[in-house]
DNA sequence: TTTTTATATGAATATGTATTCATATGATAA
DNA sequence: TTATCATATGAATACATATTCATATAAAAA
């Protein structure tokens, strides 16, 4: 049994290392989940996935204050996650990766916590 | 404009409250991305896709020492997003949560860098 | 049994980052 | 202009966690 099986490890060792991809993709594709990783950032994805809110009301749904709530939200945009657009005094915050709001819609199925929309 | 903008945003801020998943639904969505956002472990899962490989070919293909390795590995274990079974001296590991691989082909297909298998 | 090989794990350290506080900026209203 | 409202941000703190080192366990070989 050891032999073949030794065999079929180095094969498959040999093809892991060929399809690795570069230590930048891989950082690059740990920074866009580990965007997504944290309570408060899902959870402002989460209440910006029907359409655009403003900081205030962000903070209302997402829970923690303006402060906390900016700083993620400054997190998310670098990263490209959302974007934002002033409106007077405000400021309004939307998805712009729905890539990202895919992967979480996914997640929340796997949960079986998606609710159904109105 | 501000007038049913005003409202249109509070209908928002109502649905995005009423369609929030519930703190501890959010947090186990948080370890699983948290789980596959470190550039350590994401290599680990990427090396594993093909299928099984013992400790010692992870750490040559994901790099770091066994020491590391076997830390991440434990952590993807408690996540149940990898499995392991013993095969004499050796442990081997492969993945159990297949949906958590999707996100990880999603993001390297976004990424551009997803290679042809053979 | 003793030794060797493979993996696991506790503890210490190092690093990263979320949150808070105080304050700055930016826009509007008075 | 000054005052007020909404958001942003630097710095300090607190907390989480990745890595390393030393050592423990587990299986097989000598």
């Amino acid at each position: 049994m050891a032999c073949d099986e030794e065999e079929l490890h180095e094969e498959r060792l040999k093809r892991a290392l060929a399809k690795m991809p570069s230590d930048e993709n891989i950082a690059e594709m740990g920074e866009r989940f580990k965007a997504i990783s944290e309570p408060s950032r899902l959870k402002i994805l989460l209440a910006l996935s029907d359409g655009e809110l403003c900081v205030e009301h962000i903070a209302r749904v997402a829970g923690g204050n303006q402060s906390a709530v900016s700083h993620q939200l400054k997190t998310l945009k670098d990263n490209r996650i959302v974007k934002s657009r002033r409106d007077g005094k405000k400021v309004l915050y939307s998805v712009s990766d729905w890539h990202v709001m895919a992967m979480i819609e996914l997640a929340k199925e796997h949960l079986g916590c998606d609710g159904q929309d109105d």
